[in-house]
DNA sequence: GTTCACATGTAACAGGTTACATGATTGG
DNA sequence: CCAATCATGTAACCTGTTACATGTGAAC
């Protein structure tokens, strides 16, 4: 899943700037299992430009700083579909929490209790942009893969209200 | 996450070769949130070594290879202690199986349907896995981490059940 | 006899992050 | 006026991966 592909990925849903791309894939919805920086998007442009995968458009607002709008030439999506055939490189999952969590005799009750909330709420936090993406979307592909997250972290958040509770039988998952 | 604290936290569960590491790190029930390769390993035990925080053990066992197991000094785990008190980095989930299925209007629905399926295998594979090592497993705090795993991996297995049909109702979430 | 698991290491390379550098407009 | 958001880009750096280089014993 490299920065080029994700870029082509981004605007064949439509024409964005760096900055938008960036932003989707940071923040958005969709940052839960895509991630991308300014200094790997803009160099990934540029050279997707150069290969013509991509189009530019200057568009100097009036005021606001002008920007670079890229969009998808017939190029491009071919490239785009060609990547999505290729064979899939192993999905990540790194978690320094449940690499503390599995330390945990190392550190206080306190300050593991305090950082299974924070897990918690940012979890929900994240849930709830799903859901209200989910609402707002229309395409279906989009949907199955909002509904995705949605399911993994509900399950993820019912799991730690479960194993909050100070009694250790409940840890058991059985 | 660096491989250092990595390192340090896999020999917290006792001594250990590079090649043990690396292999409970990739391979193990716990590689579904961590990860490091011989190339990371060897160098970081090496670095760790120097820095006074893991000892050296020279085993040249008769016929087979002699390696070099380590343990945590004091020192380690102290480094151990404060690096577990760090604040933590955001966890990581990349999926490129998850940005093809985003895009599945570009591939034919039977590649679809059979990425689905290896993932799928995949899923059910790392949750037989889990429920082993939970069974084999004394540490409450690794009970709690595997037991987490679980309830993730069993949920993106039953969302990928109901959604792998091809009624659309299906796939929203309701 | 050949493949697999054990066992250690290095070097080149890739890929991306962080910090830096710049600057306008809007809203409080 | 000050902070936040929009907007683009570069360069140094870090971290880790891949491929290479080597060798043994056991099991089939």
């Amino acid at each position: 899943m490299n920065v080029k592909t994700l870029c082509l990925a981004i605007l064949s849903f439509g024409e964005a700037t760096g900055y938008d791309i960036r932003k989707r894939a940071a923040e958005g919805p969709l940052s839960y299992f895509i991630e991308a920086s300014f200094g790997a998007i803009y160099p990934a442009l540029d050279r997707l430009w150069r290969e013509g995968l991509i189009e530019k458009r200057r568009e100097a607002r009036p005021g606001r700083p002008s920007r670079k709008v890229y969009s998808l030439t017939e190029a491009g999506e071919k490239a785009l579909v060609e990547a999505l055939h290729q064979p899939l490189t192993p999905d990540v999952f790194k978690s320094e929490f449940l690499l503390v969590a599995l330390l945990a005799d190392y550190v206080e009750p306190k300050h593991m209790a305090q950082l299974a909330h924070a897990k918690r709420a940012e979890l929900e936090q994240r849930l709830e942009q799903l859901r209200s993406a989910l609402d707002a979307c229309e395409s279906e592909a989009m949907r199955w893969v909002l509904s995705y997250g949605i399911a993994v972290h509900e399950a993820a958040i019912r799991f730690m209200q479960v194993a909050d509770r100070p009694d250790p039988s409940r840890h058991c998952g059985a």
